[in-house]
DNA sequence: CGGTACATTGACGTAAACGTCAACCCGCAG
DNA sequence: CTGCGGGTTGACGTTTACGTCAATGTACCG
């Protein structure tokens, strides 16, 4: 999955805490610039406009430029989220669009709770997967631990032998 | 294929058609070929031949034919379980020759240390998000038998009106 | 008015993880 | 001997998710 490498590849760095835009009205629904967006989350704007094919986002104009919503940024969001758990691009667009639509008749209704179970299901399996490979995790970082402390002791009576046990 | 089933040194051509492992001793190692693999686990010899160039795997051979121990199947099985949950193979070599390698150095240890509690971060991040989407999606099916139900009842109310309202 | 800086639209490149296909080898049933 | 079913090695194709230019537009700055 190459998770985030916490560096993009290149360009600059800016990490300025932007979280006051001077005087915007609370609810002025706040857009934002692709820049905007690809420094909050440390993508590429690449990225973003890759993720606007797929279908995932659907900015607003202004002239040429793109003009991103609140909405977009929650489904950009949800799209991170998504690929932090391993689902693919398509996958994530049919999560967001079922979430989205109100699926008003019954077949729709079904259909969408049958997907809603598949998914599930999946999560569950991957949700176990976690526990194992966590529990796995923390065994070995205790071995890791006890083994230090065994080699470190070993250099203590060793190099400073005459050193009395003192504390356990 | 499964020749002599002792230690038969290299006559693979041994007249004795003596191929019955379940009663022998049970504990010989029992070995696999590439394409039971494949099925128990559900997937393409191609697949599993990749895993191997990538170094995940290193059956032995007899002749040219793969042999797979039980080492070799647990590894797939861990890089199965590694790919649920969206490691990439090399992440996942990573991973596993790590859990094998004894590290006796104390170098060696602490970067094993520092890689487990990288990995463990990033599995606790995915745990959280699982967990969300796990109870977004429990919403989601409330809500959809919650519909569900209005639904029907709407069926019931108007093909058979004159029945009265019984239930609340 | 030229330059700089950012945004957009192609178009091509790439790494990962296989799929697919061809050609070959090999033991054995008929 | 012939064919068949598995297994093996290339080698090339494909999909996903972007990266990397290059050309262009356009707003703003001095």
């Amino acid at each position: 999955m190459t998770s985030s490498a916490s560096q993009s590849p290149r360009g600059k760095r800016s990490a300025q805490p932007r979280v006051e835009q001077p005087t915007a009205r609370a609810k002025e629904e706040r857009s934002f610039t692709i820049t905007e967006l690809a420094q909050e989350f440390d993508l590429t704007t690449r990225a973003i406009r890759f993720y606007e094919d797929v279908g995932l986002l659907s900015p607003a104009r202004a002239g040429r430029n793109r003009i991103y919503s609140q909405r977009d940024r929650t489904r950009l969001k949800l799209t991170l989220r998504g690929k932090r758990l391993g689902f693919s691009l398509t996958e994530i667009l049919q999560l967001v669009t079922m979430y989205e639509s109100p699926a008003d008749t019954s077949s729709q209704l079904t259909a969408f709770s049958t997907a809603l179970a598949q998914h599930r299901q999946q999560l569950e399996q991957q949700l176990e997967d976690l526990q194992i490979t966590l529990a796995e995790i923390a065994q070995h970082e205790e071995r890791c631990q006890r083994l230090l402390r065994e080699q470190s002791e070993d250099r203590r009576t060793s190099k400073r032998r005459r050193t009395a046990s003192a504390a356990s």
